[in-house]
DNA sequence: TATGAAGTCTGTAGCCGCTTTAGGGTCAAG
DNA sequence: CTTGACCCTAAAGCGGCTACAGACTTCATA
């Protein structure tokens, strides 16, 4: 017989955290999984399989919606993957354009900082005054450019 | 008497939706404003001003956390502005990293599309396949540089 | 056998920065 | 007096988790 794991197990061995585990199964990109005796999920290799494709994809800053069409495929060995290629190079394009995004913004910036040498009076100040000015010419990054990449924020710890 | 502004003239006035004008209310970014006898608020010069300042730093990417700190040294005029300084240092910082990210990011997903040339059947495209291997290699790009810029997903429509 | 710790279970709320929806009220023009 | 543009509040939804709270299971040790 297969080896089973539990969920704990499962998640050490695809560095993904437990709450994430059973978050996938919510969402349907994993399948509720048989139970034991006490109720606890039992995951086989195929699940470690799955759970290491999402979770690659994960890294790779795919949405859950695109990962749920790639699996789709990979769930359809026969069909043509042609959808998956497009899919990528679809991400691939918005990864760009967010990278444009934000070299556009990193210019702004340096440049705002480049108003305020030292510090003064924040009256003085030219960054906080630059900053009230309305912006006219730039034009604004971020979103600009149609893409599916968001900003530049973080979500709280960074989990290590 | 100086004029008065409703809620939607400031938006256009500022290119701030409405509700996100509410929204900065309640959050505290901008103070209540007096009301009209129906009720209807009403802004002067002073929220025009604080509005470009917000929706400016918010163009360039600022958390709302980071702009309530900047709208304090603004609201303190004689205080030196050295911290404002630093919070755009490090929010450069954030960003020069998260472009780092989706700089790596963006070479794998390259790398990854070139596993699959042409449309073939899904259970033989490389992309597929890659993608289901535990990544072992790449240092995993996406929040690794302990930065606080996110992912690469917008979130719905480019609001136009 | 009892106890305790570590793991698991379900369900719900919180994060950010809005956006959307539902269900109203206000006000000027026709 | 109705129409329609604008305004109001409160609450829910988005994505992709994370973090509780409170109960249960399992396993090792005393």
């Amino acid at each position: 017989m297969t080896e089973t794991l539990k969920i704990g197990e499962l998640a050490s061995r695809t560095g993904c955290p437990v709450e994430t585990i059973r978050y996938y199964e919510h969402e349907g990109l994993l399948s509720a999984p048989v139970r034991s005796n006490g109720n606890y999920r039992l995951y086989g290799k195929a699940h470690v399989e799955r759970l290491s494709f999402i979770r690659h994809c994960r890294s790779l800053d795919m949405a859950l919606d695109e990962i749920r069409t790639l699996l789709r495929f990979r769930d359809a060995p026969q069909e043509n993957c042609d959808g998956a290629n497009q899919l990528l190079d679809e991400h691939i394009g918005h990864v760009a354009a967010r990278i444009d995004d934000l070299n556009m913004l990193a210019r702004q910036l340096k440049s705002l900082r480049r108003q305020c040498g030292v510090a003064k009076a924040a009256r003085d100040c030219g960054i906080l005054n630059k900053l009230g000015q309305t912006k006219t010419d730039t034009p604004t990054p971020s979103r600009s450019s149609g893409g599916h990449v968001r900003g530049s924020h973080p979500r709280r710890k960074v989990s290590l």
